[in-house]
DNA sequence: CTGAAAGCGCTTACAG
DNA sequence: CTGAAAGCGCTTACAG
């Protein structure tokens, strides 16, 4: 194995120059003559040159490496989802010359899963770090803040005392309620249920708060045996329309998912009861899933655009790094009603 | 921001020691009494202490890091199986204490994209690294090879005289293709065509190379109408069957998509043209991807077991940066038959 | 405009 | 068993 051992040294040698010469090169100084950065340049495209990062950062440059923390239930792998976001996140990085550290947390209640993901920023491997799906105030995200750490996360509270190394992006879900209870009052429903989200989840809460409050906007009333406990995953839908179905109690006519998997979920055990949708029963999803256009019936839903949402959090998250002064803190983005073929007028 | 600024020399102090103790304890060496390494561990856990990774790596240690480059022509975003391939190498990674470091490759023709992935190797930012959907033989990984970079390369030829820093994994094409055209022959197709992949890719040439094989070996005719052009996409699937049907030559009975999404192609433009699926014609796929279930109809395909691969593929890898003697260079998976809809007896 | 030198935070022969 | 010291490959005040 002949790895190329090149380094500044050698590198200021050939172009007879010294090493600090190189490094102002490399680095852009302005002080450098036209003629000297040419001179070096050649040699370093020559010779395939790039500076050991670990030997930059040690000096105190940056790793121009950013975290990418997904909290996933076990099934990650399954989602399309998470893809998108993954990809969103690399492909905006890239673009600002940051590389991507992905890692996966599949229990954040495990001491020594919480260890490794700190321990990825105690050692310096990166910059900062985005986290998704994590619940609202996970406490080792708050001490990472704490220490100092730059650190975006989706889906979360801002407190009234920003810190300015913590960013938060969320989804206006109050408005994504409404259009949802208005959509289907506009139909002719006045018995909607719905099926929760993780309430540890600061969607869960809001989508919740969101849905009662447009309730009472419409002057509807809301039935307590129809407001269904769930945890955004497609068994979660399935198991509360079955404990529905199975409770005896009157149906809904319409029912609000907390997001197009628990949608799918409810739909589901719908028709494994011989119920029809929409045409006994209509069920509205939340996120748009890719799938969604293609379910069977293609699910009514309210959109969202996580990969916009990354991209803007992506770039804040570096900003914040290089510390450009900034304000923003905080990115919310608003949603809306895509009519498809899950819900009826009755 | 109080970025905890501790670091050995501070942990050597408190624990009254060297910091070639304190270093010592950190990388298991045998030689520390378990009461010296007791009271440093003490003072190490106490202050939350992590070593430094950039000084690690300059002082001699692996990055623990290793690449993961996915060749993405413009739709990577979409794509369910592209998930499944990053976890996959994520969690195996994690398993062996490794992070990933991911990295989309849009356009493998554009110099400074090439350049930008080979700095991450000779910035030594990674220990090794895995490239996914490149041509056979791709020239700048051929070079990464060359510099001693230890490099595994999913769907690619292994030379006659391999590298011990290049490893190689493949499915069994010859043996999917053989399997597919012995289950037409058996429905008693006889006219059966094919959509090919992308010839640049090892894949796209041993499925036609297998294509051909086993309908030698079934002792049927390849009509040369029939073997068409395609990429791996959608869409080439798409036109395939356009151009087929416009041109006004007799029809095949069935069709071998080179993969699934190829067929979910081939499908739709059928489809479009009045054509039913497998009424008229008979559509079988290869992958086994993640909605080849769900489609109408359900698609026969051959099952590929990609988790799997990428799981010895990402240990295989990091056994070689270890420097474990190993002689495995190749890893090479089976495929199967998996019925569903698509075919029909004739 | 440029070089010599200190320093970043580790690891590891070396000597005892 | 353990410490002092060299060295990894950079960057950047500092001095000229």
């Amino acid at each position: 194995m002949k790895k190329s051992e090149i380094n500044s040294t050698e590198i200021a040698r050939l172009a007879g120059v010294s090493r600090s010469t190189v490094s102002r090169v490399i680095n852009n100084y302005t002080n450098v003559p036209a003629e000297t950065r040419e001179k070096v340049m050649k040699v370093i495209e020559a010779h395939n040159y790039f500076p050991n990062v670990s030997a930059q950062v040690l000096a105190g440059k940056r790793a121009r490496t950013i975290g990418l923390f997904l909290f996933g239930q076990g099934r990650v792998s399954a989602d399309v989802l998470t893809n998108m976001l993954i990809v969103s996140v690399i492909e905006h990085a890239s673009e600002h010359g940051y590389y991507v550290l992905t890692h996966i947390i599949r229990d954040a209640k495990d001491t020594e899963v919480v260890k490794s993901v700190m321990e990825i920023f105690y050692q310096r491997r990166i910059d900062g770090g985005i986290f998704i799906g994590a619940a609202n105030r996970e406490p080792f995200i708050e001490e990472l803040i704490a220490e100092g750490f730059v650190v975006g996360v989706v889906d979360q509270e801002l407190p009234e005392q920003p810190e300015p190394n913590r960013i938060v992006s969320n989804f206006n879900n109050d408005s994504g309620m409404k259009q949802a209870v208005a959509y289907l009052a506009g139909l002719g429903h006045t018995g909607i249920g719905v099926i929760n989200g993780d309430m540890n989840r600061l969607s869960g809460k809001t989508k919740y708060e969101g849905f009662m409050t447009a309730m009472r906007m419409c002057g509807l009333q809301v039935n307590p045996d129809w407001v269904l406990d769930g945890d955004f995953h497609e068994t979660s839908g399935y198991n509360a329309v079955q404990t529905l179905l199975r409770s005896g109690v009157n149906l809904p006519t319409a029912i609000v998912a907390a997001n197009d998997s628990v949608a799918f979920g409810a739909i589901r055990a719908l028709k494994e009861q011989g119920l029809r949708v929409p045409d006994d029963i209509s069920v509205i999803g939340f996120d748009d899933h890719a799938m969604s256009e293609k379910h069977h019936p293609a699910l009514t839903t309210i959109r969202v655009d996580l990969g916009d949402m990354l991209k803007r959090m992506t770039s804040l998250l570096i900003a914040t790094i290089e510390q450009k002064t900034l304000t923003v803190k905080e990115i919310t983005l608003d949603c809306s009603l895509v009519v498809r073929d899950s819900c009826r007028r009755i």
